[in-house]
DNA sequence: GTCGGGGATGGGAACGTTACCAACTCCGAC
DNA sequence: GTCGGAGTTGGTAACGTTCCCATCCCCGAC
């Protein structure tokens, strides 16, 4: 009933626990016919490896476990990500735990809080708009951090992000050259940084041609599809409604994209590529981010960071990438 | 340097570090002044308890740490099942670990022993096409099992899945009910239990009309978008080529619908909805599973076994609900 | 024959915590 | 004045493992 313990082990193959723990975990300085015997009774007993145990008393303690904490796991964006983040973690013998914030810091610190009581050797971190003082502590402990898709402001880790402001300025440029006028900003949190990256390029974009930023053409705060699809249907009931839309992530994207009928002259450029985002009825462009590379990166980054690196953070920015569809192109 | 222990709290609060165990962990028998006290110590050491050394001590030890194994988390599917198995987890104040199989039997084993080896309370898994009895003696040793999406095979676990046969039977049935007589059929590993049970939905629906099965019409064993695309590729090559196509996961309709010309003239009934499935130039109906009350489902199940429920194995299915669309349709 | 060395094995302590029990203080009741 | 009980506190052992050191054995070298 209970689970059986090295000492049990031990008693069934006749040897001292001390023998068996170096039988399972593989260190020399024992005899092969022992080691056939422990693993007789390994067998026999079904046993298995505390590892918590081990890791408590090992002499420089590691639990072979990470934390991933992003936005939405169920997010198609994060979780490509946490995958990526897991084939990494795997080739190391590494666990992922995972934990979603919804961006509430509130959320974002009971998360962490548990996985550093866990004792994860690091974290990775889609910071919330919230702050981060409180990881201090933990870091001084030893966990290591490392933060993707957005920096944490005033913690001095790594970071992996992508050219949100380039890619967003290509994305409007292309709409001024397509000789829109009118283009509407649909935006998540104003206070999350990739948000506000993004609507620097988009008025960076509209500068570059003399344009002004028309207040009544951008909006803030759309946390969902359907938020996204209301703000649509507002900015079409205006006097002169916006001929083009840039739409700043890929839930933000899909809530226009449902909402807009097959007959729409509107043309959209979202943030985020996803599957058969070149097959839909009104035709996509989209700056294009590589999620898989952003989680390969940012574990990279931090398992050599886990592995001893104590140089200075790093900042790594990946390029994105200006995918144009429209009726007259092959899409991509 | 080192992260601080109770002993430290102790010396700080001029308590001894039983008082600090009970202060902190919130039980009985301490005054308000001296929890104060320990308060303050904690706070100004940056305290956090061990929670792996508590469960090595505690009277009934439970990790409050479950493992979610599944075939893919990149898999949008999956991704809404694990963000969902989160959110219930989250709510018991349980942590979640995850693992992607690829459905290879060898990682599953690798990430399961890893699992329980950090004395996970309870695992989820979407099983894979390998033998399972390796979950026998980590089952007797307390680890609570609930399987996801398909069965295992000679397991005796509670099992949550949906109506696969019914529902592929009722697509194909459709697509026989607008006039298709070539129907192919394109699924995945035939090993994998929900793909044989749609296969078998997808004879039964042709065998209600007095349709045979043609196998030039059946293709298993695909695993990627392009595989699907390959072999939309080679059925288009046949002498008579089929009108209508079901698929049978999210990946293998994806792959279809992405290899499709606009022009073409073919009706699609897929296994799972995605997001804009409705907005596609292609006209796309979906067997809608719903993958949210999935893990809902599988993790109270899960929990309410940790709780302590010895009663006999339970096998929950969900239905299915058929979307149709197309060019006449409004969508859904 | 003694000695030395290397390989195999075991004993005891410790990792950070909690279970269990004992002890101490304080107070009212007999 | 003694007793008893409730409330608070501390000491000791133990969870399952590994680190450190000692021991034992065998064998070859002097």
């Amino acid at each position: 009933m209970k689970r059986p313990t090295m000492k049990d082990v031990a008693r069934a193959a006749g040897v001292s626990p001390m023998t068996v723990s170096r039988a399972v975990s593989g260190e020399p300085g024992v005899s092969p016919g022992t080691a056939a015997r422990v693993e007789q009774a390994v067998r026999q007993l079904g046993y298995q490896r505390n590892d918590n145990a081990r890791n408590l008393r090992r002499k420089n303690p590691t639990t072979s476990t990470i934390g991933l904490v992003v936005d939405d796991l169920a997010n198609p964006f994060y979780a490509l990500m946490a995958r990526s983040v897991e084939d990494e973690a795997h080739r190391r013998g590494c666990l992922v735990l995972v934990g979603s914030t919804n961006d509430e810091p509130r959320r974002e610190r009971e998360v962490i809080a548990a996985f550093t009581a866990r004792q994860v050797d690091g974290l990775l971190l889609v910071p919330t708009i919230g702050g981060h003082g409180f990881l201090r502590q933990p870091m001084e402990g030893g966990t290591r951090v490392v933060c993707v898709d957005r920096p944490a402001k005033g913690l001095a880790v790594d970071t992996v992000t992508v050219d949100n402001r380039a890619g967003a300025e290509r994305a409007v440029r292309h709409l001024l050259g397509q000789g829109h006028t009118r283009i509407a900003y649909l935006g998540d949190r104003f206070g999350i940084w990739t948000q506000r990256e993004r609507h620097a390029g988009y008025l960076d974009a509209l500068g570059a041609h003399g344009l002004p930023e028309d207040p009544a053409l951008v909006r803030h705060e759309l946390r969902s599809r359907s938020d996204a699809a209301a703000a649509l249907a507002a900015l079409r009931g205006l006097e002169r409604p916006p001929t083009a839309l840039f739409t700043t992530n890929d839930v933000i994207t899909m809530g226009v994209m449902g909402a807009l009928g097959d007959g729409d002259r509107v043309d959209v450029v979202g943030f985020d590529d996803f599957p058969l985002a070149d097959r839909l009825s009104t035709p996509l462009s989209v700056v294009s981010q590589d999620p898989v590379a952003l989680g390969a990166t940012a574990a990279q980054l931090l398992f050599s960071r886990i592995d001893g690196d104590r140089s200075a953070p790093r900042s790594v920015v990946l390029l994105t990438r200006l995918i144009v569809r429209g009726p007259g192109r092959a899409g991509s």
